[in-house]
DNA sequence: GCGCTTCGTCGAAGCGCTTCGATGGACAGG
DNA sequence: CCTGTCCATCGAAGCGCTTCGACGAAGCGC
């Protein structure tokens, strides 16, 4: 079967301690040992045991990302956050695996967390009262937060800075002219959970807003491609001279589009679009270069992984990360119509 | 710290091994000990630590998804599948991660496998000639596959039945009397890739439609809502007098919707639409209740792990299976228009 | 030339669990 | 009453690795 430590030793006569300072390097070892070692390694295909591993250091070497499988449509955003943590746990050699968990279910995660079979655990889509932190940290892991609770306190936390992604929105839409700016955010649902990202967009954009003399036209909206769509025909029988449309609201932003179409409005002549914290895939699926704010995605969960890291070498946690997004001007937004 | 074996035996009064008993059940522990040791444990908080049993038992009772993160962009189906699996895991007293890797990137799960974390992996979105097969082998552990390779043999594989698919669509709508109907199926470089599924899906539709005396009329699309509606418009060019649409692609299907509209056809009055495998959850957000073929989704989770516990416990792999979807007869079928 | 430190290596003690063989008591059959 | 079974339990030997203390061989200064 697979070769063991001991056999690697055995081949390159040499004790079995030696084989693990060569590989940890935690005390010298000479080259041509070194060397000898290493050539029956590769001979041997060696590759450590990842449990024997874990149980005698107390350390399993692995992080773990509690992954939102159930619910969430559009798996883009999630998953360049978690390319961007498995890169960044691979850098210091660790392994990254996402635990299937909805947040409807913590006893499931109290089940992965109490074995033990991670260092540390990155959890997405954090609520404001998130129950899942405590029960990570009563399991004796550490843990860093995609989103932040209400108040994250010495937490490891990253999050996109949903206020500045929608004061930078509106000042571009401003800049260009627009008075009649609309908002299209998420699930009425969500912004009655005081769903953090959401209420924060929120805050953001009324008062960019009122800084500017402008009124808010928030526009709730299911994530669906009709809602959006809906949503925009509400918006133009309220507001029939509206010229710009923020959207939030991934799939939404589908419908957005055709209903636009459908009302003969031209984008960006008749309405501008911008949307908000789209991911570039997303972008490009659009039928237009659109103009939109790229969130920070790989960078989040990179981040977050480093956090953890630190915390679990014993170092302190560093700050909590409020990561802007960044707006690409592209074709879907211009100056206001004159009539 | 955590309390181990040794203290619920101190604190029960028994040995370390008839606690492991207990647990395990490979022999009989009376009844009063075993409520003594079961008090014990919950009074402690004990959890088994997974390393130290994986080391001793030889098993990680731990399964792995090879989860494509990168490129697909609407991860209901696949998470649909996640979750039968980890139920199915659950009911076992498995565990299941994830493990995000790209098929680009079949290092990454050599490094994963190679460390013996898992006992089994599910290989998603399996390729006719999937390079993936051969590292998981190659490390020791069991393999499942959800889709199929040319010729699976003996592997643990769960697929869709894709022909079949395509025949219960053709024939729904050629029973309501349609005598032009389109195939909007997937990119044209999955197809010249050969795609299983699309390769599957595009021989059935060929043979239900010859099988009828009918011209078979197949459209590549990209996996996005403006792919959608483009195919849709080029179709109507070519084919202005097309009565029935089927569509094989989960964002393509938001963009025919509107392509539909635009062009003034009504649906289904003019055009009926039927969606093929596209999970409950997408065909919720169609604007109107959607005639689909629903994907087994959670069930061949389901099956691929019980067919990697068979594996494991030594029994013969079961056959594979194809797995029919099934038809859901709504409001966007009928009877083609009378001309 | 002596004791010191430093370097490279070894041996052994666990990490927390599973599992095998052994043990002792209860009980039935003769 | 003795032997043979069966049942419930125990003790100990690992699983493959990390890590600590120890040790011989250099290399140093005086």
């Amino acid at each position: 079967m697979a070769a063991t430590m001991q056999d690697v030793a055995d081949r390159a006569q040499v004790s079995l301690s030696t084989v693990s300072y060569t590989l940890s390097g935690k005390r010298p070892v000479s080259a041509e040992t070194r060397a000898r070692i290493e050539s029956a390694m590769a001979e041997l295909g060696f590759r450590r045991h990842a449990a024997a591993r874990a149980l005698a250091s107390r350390r399993t070497h692995v992080l773990a990302v509690a992954y939102p499988v159930y619910g969430v449509a559009l798996g883009v955003t999630l998953n360049e956050i978690v390319a961007g943590a498995a890169a960044a746990a691979r850098a210091a050699e660790y392994e990254l695996v996402l635990w299937p968990v909805s947040s409807a279910e913590p006893e499931m995660l109290h089940e992965l967390a109490g074995q033990r079979t991670a260092d540390g655990v990155v959890l997405m889509e954090v609520a404001l009262d998130d129950p899942r932190i405590a029960i990570v940290e009563a399991a004796g892991l550490a843990c860093a937060l995609i989103g932040r609770t209400e108040d994250p306190g010495e937490h490891v936390w990253v999050d996109i800075d949903f206020e500045d992604a929608l004061e930078q929105s509106v000042a571009h839409l401003a800049d260009l002219g627009h008075r009649e700016i609309a908002f299209i955010s998420r699930s009425q649902a969500s912004i009655d959970a005081h769903y953090g990202p959401v209420v924060r967009a929120q805050r953001g954009y009324e008062r960019a807003m009122a800084e500017r003399g402008l009124r808010p036209i928030m526009v709730p909206c299911d994530v669906t491609p009709p809602a959006g769509r809906r949503a925009v025909q509400r918006l133009l029988a309220d507001v029939p001279d509206i010229t710009g449309v923020i959207v939030m609201n991934e799939l939404a932003l589908f419908g957005v589009a055709s209903a636009l179409r459908e009302a003969g409005r031209s984008v960006p002549g008749d309405v501008s679009v911008l949307a908000v914290a789209v991911a570039d895939e997303i972008s490009e699926m659009y039928e237009r270069p659109l103009t939109y704010l790229a969130p920070p995605g790989p960078d989040q969960g990179a981040r977050a992984v480093r956090g953890l890291l630190e915390v679990l070498d014993g170092r302190p946690a560093p700050a909590g990360a409020n990561l802007p997004c960044v707006l690409h001007v592209r074709e879907t937004t211009g100056p206001p119509p004159r009539h």
